[in-house]
DNA sequence: TTTAGCACTCAATTGTACCGAGTGCTAACT
DNA sequence: AGTTAGCACTCGGTACAATTGAGTGCTAAA
């Protein structure tokens, strides 16, 4: 469906010199957040030129719409279609030895369940990039059902403990309508087992419709654990570095609002996921369809297991991030991540 | 220990006229974010004096250490011991109308397990205030294990799943050193329950010694859980609104190191921690103990269950903070935590 | 003790001039 | 036809002075 390179359309090439020069005023800009004039390109590239005709392709390039001017006598800043120009044409980067080392030392003594796992990593990621990190885990739609287990934790209390196929486990309190012994208990942990067993949490179960305490109480856990479906189907989200928010962007009014996008995992995960459906590793700008992030960029890298997406790790930044060097790190990070979990689960 | 009522020392009380001025300037700064000088003071009290008068007490406040000049053509702002008797005289507020409706309404809906009820009400708080909420659930150090079960993932992976009497459950994967069959982790599942039953984490289990398959398991499994406990230990800690540090501070420098504080979790809980030891209810500025609250305040109110305190809410906003509402905001939300937790388990 | 009166202070605002980075254009050059 | 030197022009940023005004502190009288 969506094609295999980079972009979003097949964008024509520029010739070769103009190419340079819109490199060397992204690179320039994303280095000193000021607007690049022909001389500091002349310096910047070794170019036999003079700066009358890189103007002259500046102005070119203007009315191609890579470039704009925030005003006119002032030098040129990269458009959105300038970014993505450039973030095509990039030749990928490497991460740095020490960063290489970091990573290495990092997945070599994590430990612990998987979201803890995630929730370093994103700490991880967005300190080897100065961005803020995105983690997404995908939920467990397809899972299946373990184990289900009762367990009581006073004659008022009990707690439904799920495990399902891809490891995930649900606890969700039980607050039964009747008081229930020990023994109850343990008969009624021993039913929920069988009757959830690899049933996924779509699928309608055949609850007994008997009277007594044991049944009752076995309705009332199955009832529960389908009523909040919708949380244990919630991918997991994690993010790193939100801190980093205020480093990238000017205004106090942008820093809030990509904070407040931050806080809303639903609108994080979809964002996530758009960008990957859409074939891109970066979204630039109105490419996140979010006006919010007009002035930022995101970059994702899938985590796959088997073929199948099993998560992601993003990084959110300004427009004008380090795309080298966070695309380089967001890679190495998604496939440590896949070789761990292929690896493990 | 501590004293009973909220001030660190046992301030002294101001003359009636002073008070009145002093409360006029923190009421005043805090609404408008201005030095206050003596014809603002005049306007918002009913204070029959004038100007000269007030200004002659806002030189003697300004001596004892209440306001400070900006500069000397300027009106007054209050010091952190101005705040510190605001808050220490203040007439408690209660919530409004619609405030109480949504608390009411929120937690008459709310369900899920502990953890996802925590995170929503972080949510809930810093709606009702416009500050970043903070919420700490007290870890489980002293909680023994009611369960301990082994699910087969498949044949080179294995989930420990525990539950703790305090209704927290963990899970830990296990990658054993040899292939286990579903009987075997059966029979390691029991034996691991058995050990493990009734323990707490910081107690060693004698394990078996033997070589061959299932209790190599047990071994393994028992290892990885202590090993862990540390996170285990760990309080949760739940940060809603975060959003909310780029309104409440000026300059970006004070956002981000706020904000990365607030990513420190272990910080957080030793924050909120100490400031409950102290007996405050409310920490201003150096009484944080952290250079970067400097110009911050944090509101804590202790949710207990049994005479035991089992977490905590909090709120942290600038010093120029709106502590009327923002006290009957935590304080609420704290009471119906308790309530909920008191009633539940 | 309070207050009216007054000189004083100083941040903020406004106005003005100027600098200079950078432009676009044109005419000459290769 | 593309390139370049030369040049007039634009306009944001800075620096400086003048002005304003909110607010003070002091003094002397009530």
């Amino acid at each position: 469906m969506a094609p295999p390179n980079n972009s979003a359309l097949p964008s024509t090439d520029l010739d070769p010199r103009k190419a340079t020069i819109l490199e060397a005023v992204v690179t320039e800009h994303i280095d000193t957040n000021q607007p690049v004039g022909s001389s500091t390109v002349l310096q910047s590239t070794d170019i036999g030129v003079s700066p009358a005709t890189v103007r002259s392709e500046l102005v070119s390039l203007e009315r191609e719409g890579y470039l704009a001017q925030p005003h006119t006598s002032a030098g040129r800043i990269p458009t959105e279609k300038g970014y993505r120009y450039f973030v095509d044409h990039l030749q990928r980067g490497v991460l740095g030895e020490a960063q290489q080392f970091q990573v290495r030392e990092f997945f070599a003594n994590v430990r612990g369940d998987v979201e803890a796992v995630l929730e370093q990593t994103s700490t991880l990621l967005s300190q080897l990039t100065a961005y803020t990190s995105v983690i997404v885990g995908a939920g467990h739609r397809q899972a299946s059902v373990l184990s289900a287990q009762l367990v009581s934790l006073d004659t008022h209390h009990l707690l439904l403990v799920t495990v399902y196929s891809d490891g995930a486990v649900s606890k969700h309190t039980i607050v039964p309508s009747l008081e229930v012994s020990y023994e109850q208990a343990a008969e009624a942990s021993r039913q929920i087992n069988a009757l959830l067993l690899d049933t996924t949490l779509d699928q309608k179960v055949q609850v007994p419709s008997l009277g007594d305490t044991v049944a009752t109480v076995v309705r009332e856990a199955v009832a529960t654990l389908h009523a909040d479906r919708p949380s244990v189907e919630g991918e997991s989200v994690f993010i790193g570095g939100s801190s980093r928010v205020a480093e990238s962007f000017d205004g106090v009014e942008t820093v809030r609002r990509v904070l407040n996008l931050l806080e809303q995992e639903l609108l994080v995960v979809s964002l996530v996921q758009d960008i990957i459906d859409k074939g891109l590793s970066v979204a630039i700008g109105s490419e996140t369809g979010h006006e919010t992030l007009a002035t930022s960029a995101v970059i994702v890298a899938p985590v796959t297991v088997d073929g199948e997406t099993v998560g992601a790790v993003g990084l959110l930044g300004p427009s004008r991030m380090k795309y080298q060097e966070a695309m380089a790190a967001a890679e190495t990070v998604s496939s440590e991540l896949t070789r761990k979990f292929s690896g493990e689960e």
